[in-house]
Formats: structure tokens, sequence, C-alpha cells
DNA sequence: AATATGACATGCT
DNA sequence: AAGCATGCCATAT
């Protein structure tokens, strides 16, 4: 059968529950780590949709506690276009918690989360939320 | 219903 | 390393 046309779709009220379902993932990421839009659909029950993350992310209201900036596009990329202000706000809040992001990418082998590489396991371990 | 648009991902040149 | 092309998928027009 068609694994595409058994996601839920149409469903009432189904776009928010997505929302709500990456908006926990975001939030889930401890302080000092980073993840991919990719690896936040997948982990949020989305496979594929990396582009939906994007969407949600950008209707987030200023101030909002949801920790956007430990998103990155692949391989540790800043999604955002350099030089815009976004980018430069993403780039000093990751700083803020000890990610160097300073040259349009952040180190995933060193930062990634949910990707625990060997020898960083103890790092990945003691990672604190918030 | 068709087309355009994205805070994406991957592979190839 | 840097671009360009193609694939993907939900939303907005």
């Amino acid at each position: 059968m068609a694994d595409r046309s058994e996601r839920t779709r149409g469903a009432p009220g189904e776009p928010e529950r997505r929302a709500r379902a990456i908006l926990d993932v975001v939030r889930s990421i401890p302080r000092g780590r980073v993840t991919t839009y990719g690896a936040v659909a997948a982990r949020a029950g989305l496979p594929r949709q990396a582009r939906l993350v994007g969407k949600v992310l950008s209707g987030l209201p200023a101030g909002s506690r949801v920790p956007w900036q430990r998103v990155v596009a692949a391989g540790g990329r800043i999604a955002f276009p350099a030089g815009s202000d976004a980018r430069a706000r993403q780039v000093a809040r990751l700083l803020a918690e000890g990610v160097d992001a300073s040259r349009g990418r952040v180190d995933l082998e060193r930062h990634g989360w949910s990707a625990p590489v060997a020898g960083d396991l103890d790092r990945w371990l003691w990672a604190r939320d918030e």
C-alpha cells in the first residue's frame, strides 16, 4: 500500500499536532548541543519533513523560550544567509552556551546531539538540559 | 487544481 | 570549498 497515503493528512488539528511534536523535540535539545532540521523532523515522527521544521521555527514569536538556535542545517551549517541579522543572532546565542558557530557552521562531532560519538560519550551522558 | 515557496538534504561537478 | 541540480513535502496563493 502506498505508505504516502498512509500519512494522516487533512485531519483537523494535524498541523498543530505536528508543530507541537516538532517544538517538543527542539525544546529537548540540551543546552550547548545542536541538531539538524532533518534530525528534528525524524525525531518528531515526521521523517523527510525537514522543511516543515524550518517553517514552524520561522513562526516562533520573538522572545519564545524555544531554543531554536540549536537547530542547524545538514553538516552543522547555519541555515541563515551570511550577513543576515538572523544569522548573527543565532551565532550569538550559540556562543552564549559555549558553541562556536563563528565560521558559519558548528562542529557536529563536538556539539551534535543525538549522535554521541565514541570518545565523547562522557560529555553526552553528562549533558544537562537547561 | 496548478504553481510557487521554504530557517532542508544529497549528490555531483 | 562552492555552486548547481534534483528530490522532498507541507503550505500558501
